[in-house]
DNA sequence: CATGAATGAGTGTTCATTCAT
DNA sequence: GATGAATGAACACTCATTCAT
């Protein structure tokens, strides 16, 4: 009866048990395509023991997102806080989230598809939070205009959501077994942004 | 009784008025966020009109997308086609799609984030689809850095995904009232492009 | 176009192709598994063509049941007025009643499963046909108990009630491509009854 | 709210009371004319805790095959395995069935009028028992013609569909108020059966 | 005579959530 | 802490029937 008889280890604590299997399902099925029953099935415990942890089940998506976001906000802090050149602070930067995307691929998936199941309020602080991230990536691009390594012909902005874009996009076509690393694609996606800001 | 009591106007034909009824709650709130039923009030019919003229509710949405892949695909072989040089046809293509994504931000709203909720056989017709189209513009790319005007530093199906991205995301952020016209956002990431492949 | 496409052909009158197409699949599928639909598909023709015939979709059922109840009661009446003794014409009707059934399996079988889907007033009626043709059968069986040449040992109308359950059964087992001829079968059952009678 | 408004006693648990109520109305009305929500109503809870118990509306009809399956089953292997004489065991095994039928005519009538609604693999599931109750059946029949207590003029497996179908013909006409109790039914069908088996 | 678009009440089923234990 | 029976509102979809043409 116990033992490892489930994919979720009983080792490891009830409420991770139950955001990996959230994590896992949500990806692969989407957010309504997963029932609460299949989900507690899957950590092996009880509806009982969901709601005694998570208020609601777009809680679990709200801490799917809160995981991803907060990764990727330190990652950005690291790379952009750095002394190097501009161009290499941006480069770096750009090719990181590219590489946190696909090692997160699961979670980054059910980020750009399944944002509008969030209720307002959640909604309203994720997408707080979101755009903390894009100004902050902004900032980096604005700097190297106004220092003149990147042409100003295209506003910031504009340039973040084209490298953003593709990112999202990730889920969409990246395949782990596939012929590239995601070091390799971070490589071409970054090389792309740079060539693109070459003055 | 008559009068334009109801958003769709009595005067159009019936599926039209569905379709457009559907095209606007899914975009707004996701398919599955919406329901058969609110999709006929606005439609001002009744669900028996609408199981009269589509077999399924993700028939409605087969059909948002054989409007778009339609419309992509025409305006694109006009581009392809053409006797100009490819960096003019590439720049050419890679600016309407943006534009024609953004008159039918609806429409691409939807493609992109609900493409998972048809069923087996018509994910499949709608995939074999979105790779023709892809494949076409791959082929663009591929044709200029034979020809030594873009570079061949980058994979062409990177550069293909990292535009297309960039599109997909557009509904993400562009909004018709904001500060940019579609053709402004077109020619910013049209630039973009073709800086990236600069040699 | 035209031709014979589909099973009705089109020389029959359009009334007798429904009749027929709707006995065929109340006997495959039941009489609330056939839509209206399927039948004026099978039938080839529309939906107010059958209106136009029909009161209703249960009028087919009617007359599904008229059909095999003016028969069988043609057919009884013919053996129970010859002038042969009356084991001869009770083992006749009874061996008759068999091979008629099983020559009309398809409308027997709809008779036995589907009455209850009637309206009241038309399942009065087919319920006193019924029963007129059980009393005429029971005729039989009382004639001969009083003449003595039948046991009356069993109430004559439990024995009407014990041939006529073998004969509502045969829709549950006999099959034309079977080991036995719908005359075989006829003159076991019949066989049975006479010997269940013998003093 | 408490007190005897409803026909399902609340002391009883909620799957037996579902299942009471959803026999009488299959009996009464037949599966398809009974709605799910007739049969929760009768039962006094609601649908989510029918669909708790109960996979579909055709699992309620299952139970009730396996109920009265298991019942005959039994009650003819008591029978067929005593030490008589054969002509006692059959008489006695085609009397008893008579009895059980009557005295749980809900589920019989429900048996043979409804058997055709359950999905192919329950269905192929109760087949497959009820033809094991038909041979055991059968066997008893074919011992007694080769020990020549019974005629062999009439093939054994003819002789146990004469005698079930009029069993399963009870529920057209018995009726417990009525002249004869269901003892002196199966004794009349019983001497029915041995005198049309008499050599 | 015949059409087929449109109706509207109805179907079985799902599911996030609650709460007495 | 945790259970799982029970809720109740919502869901996509069906279908016999009607009626303007």
């Amino acid at each position: 009866m116990s033992g490892a008889r489930c994919a979720a280890p009983e080792g490891e604590p009830v409420p991770q048990r139950l955001l990996a299997a959230a994590t896992r399902l949500f990806a692969e099925r989407g957010y309504d395509r997963t029932s609460v029953q299949e989900i507690v099935e899957a950590a092996g415990v009880t509806k009982g023991a969901l709601y005694h942890y998570f208020g609601s089940k777009d809680d679990l998506l709200h801490e799917v997102y809160g995981r991803v976001l907060r990764l990727q906000q330190e990652r950005l802090d690291a790379f952009a806080g750095s002394r190097a050149p501009v161009e290499t602070r941006l480069r770096e930067a750009a090719a990181d989230v590219v590489v946190t995307t696909i090692e997160n691929l699961d979670d980054t998936t059910i980020f750009f598809r399944s944002m509008h199941h969030l209720g307002p309020e959640k909604l309203a602080q994720v997408r707080a939070e979101r755009r903390r991230y894009h100004e902050r990536f902004r900032a980096l691009v604005e700097e190297g205009q106004r220092s003149g390594v990147f042409t100003a012909a295209t506003p910031a902005d504009l340039v973040v959501d084209y490298h953003f874009g593709s990112v999202h996009h990730l889920g969409a076509w990246y395949r782990a077994e596939g012929r590239l690393s995601a070091q390799q694609v971070a490589g071409h996606l970054a090389d792309l942004l740079m060539r693109a800001l070459r003055p």
